[in-house]
DNA sequence: CGGTATACATCATATCACGAGGTATTATAA
DNA sequence: TTATAATACCTCGTGATATGATGTATACCG
């Protein structure tokens, strides 16, 4: 998929990713490259972003000898989610535009 | 709307408001504009970007004592309307999972 | 012992939207 | 007549950001 097409849904996949249950990055990768392609440092820099705009908020947990960072979404996240499905209407209408001049 | 989100639709856009007719610059974005709102140097930015592509080719043509660039798509300029038009199936898949999780 | 999975992170690079600024002509309103 | 808007083009610097390359460390399996 066109990079610059997953500009605009990336972060906003991430956040859904974490939506219902809080997750860690190894986990959110596995979860969301199904459904669109993101390589490691591509998340890692979203989710200090997201964290950086207190989109998400982070608490740690040893697992396994191992360190997990689990992220949390913040009320300004949903209300990012939110916002993207209205921008998502717009896109609609963008769409229909590139049609109807096909 | 978010300029990330932007970015994946504004060449295609450009290409489809020359698709079925040749125009220029100052006329794209009267017609773009109540789509997508963009400003003048992204659009001219965009042109060149395209041109450069090989996505559009140009013709001058003076009218009323200004100058009128005039952009023509090419074959490789419809294969990304194409092209584009594939992406949206995935990034409506995407936008299912977003809906999911919520 | 070596490879794979788990788990984190940084840095340099390239792409690109956009505001601010620039040039020039014609039409319209005060 | 004299602004002001409309028409028509363009460039440059800045900020945002996706990604490959690279690095660190532990656990487990054959």
């Amino acid at each position: 998929m066109d990079a610059q097409l997953k500009r605009g849904v990336l972060d906003v996949c991430v956040l859904a990713a974490i939506r219902n249950e809080d997750s860690y990055g190894y986990k959110i990768i596995k979860d969301v490259k199904p459904v669109l392609d993101l390589s490691e440092s591509t998340l890692y820099t979203i989710l200090k972003r997201l964290e950086d705009a207190k989109m998400m908020v982070v608490w740690t947990r040893e697992h396994e000898g191992r360190l997990r960072k689990y992220y949390h979404i913040t009320e300004k996240g949903i209300r990012r989610i939110e916002d993207f499905k209205n921008e998502w209407k717009e896109l609609m209408t963008i769409y229909q535009y590139i049609v109807i001049q096909s």
